[in-house]
DNA sequence: ATAATAAGTTAGATTAATCTAACAAAATTA
DNA sequence: TAATTTTGTTAGATTAATCTAACTTATTAT
């Protein structure tokens, strides 16, 4: 069994390698907000346990068993904040924190049955897809609204940036999952963006926020 | 802010000055499972803290802090053992262990909301009293089913006991709290009950089994 | 290509929580 | 009451996770 500590790395690990491909020390130590020296006493130590693959000086790798813990683990959390903001009426806002906790906890049949009462959930309260029993993660392709077009119309398929205060500022202009949003003219200086959805005719849109939200095309 | 260690020493402490009033090191470390030196330190650690009134060679005490602390721990504990039955259909046998765990979890909102989820219900799935939001716990005053006599009905208000075997023994022969039980005959050689209930005619339950069930008088 | 900067590692200290071994105090028994 | 047993404490070691300071390797810029 893992430390929680140990399962903290394997995360961001696994979060960091889906985000942005190769992942060194530097970085996960800056996510972890803890000091270098310790990140890299841990990759050995994970590595020992053959769920990191370790060379000194070269891009971290979590080996396959790594691959399939963080998955795990990422499959509790996200069931969690899926069981939260259905079955606890939180709002989307408020439950990572919650969830960054809850993922540790070890039981099966807590984790099975909050499945089941959900009815098997593909995806998170944020649009992030749920990993299956195995650890296994399958990435839907969507564009972020960013690359989209100006008259295309799109579904908000997910958002990446998960923190309270972006995820308020799109509860505070009515903006959820699944919204059909149509893009009325994309500014080319700096690539704001006016769409229209639902009530909203002309809601202005900073590149920062586009980039952050993901849409697929009808 | 107390680390989760410090938590179950202060629940240790709670729980079992409930049951036997004096607490000493050796029951602690025996409860915990830990060496008696860790617990002597822990305990200077929690009385530096005012958590723990402690004094060399003296019962161990908790402060009035250190008990509303303790209480709103098992606050916690209950709650969720009672959403866990109610509102995720496990078994009264199947949620110590994980309640145990989510008992840590540090969120206001997420307690209150199981809180308000449940009703603000008053005792758990074991009838255990539910301590109010200050960390105060107030025991009714149930009697054992082993000190009633022949003839008596009662009603089954709670179990102290709360290991799974015992619970599976209960669900096995269909006792639930709230159950009317009439005590048929006691025989005087062990002092087991022959009673009846539901449908059940002739039970037989041992003196150790009847000492573990509390009854309410009608 | 060399110097400067950034990234990563090694060595050694620190903290919290644990342990064992040895000792001391309190309670029990003879 | 003296001896024995039980209970509790002290001293010192250990482990996991962290840190700082010093050093090394790799990358970038001149």
């Amino acid at each position: 069994m893992n430390s929680l500590i140990e399962e903290n790395y394997l995360k961001a690990l696994f979060n960091m390698a889906n985000e942005a491909g190769e992942v060194n020390v530097t970085e996960l130590s800056r996510r972890l907000e803890i000091k270098m020296p310790t990140v890299t006493s841990m990759m050995k130590k994970l590595s020992e346990k053959k769920l990191v693959l370790y060379e000194s000086y070269k891009p971290l790798r979590l080996s396959e068993k790594g691959k399939r813990e963080a998955g795990l683990i990422i499959r509790k959390h996200r069931l969690t904040e899926m069981f939260l903001v259905e079955k606890m009426q939180l709002g989307w806002e408020d439950v990572h924190d919650i969830a960054e906790q809850i993922e540790h906890i070890q039981s099966p049949v807590f984790f099975e049955k909050m499945d089941e009462l959900l009815g098997y959930p593909k995806v998170d309260p944020h649009g992030s897809p749920i990993p299956d029993k195995s650890g296994k993660i399958v990435w839907k392709e969507y564009n972020k609204l960013s690359d989209c077009l100006e008259g295309e119309t799109v579904k908000l398929a997910a958002v990446i940036n998960t923190s309270s205060d972006f995820l308020k500022f799109l509860n505070n202009r009515e903006m959820r999952l699944g919204l059909k949003i149509k893009i009325r003219s994309i500014e080319p200086f700096d690539k704001s963006m006016v769409v229209s959805y639902g009530k909203r005719q002309a809601e202005v849109l900073s590149n920062v926020v586009c980039e952050r939200i993901l849409v697929e095309r009808e």
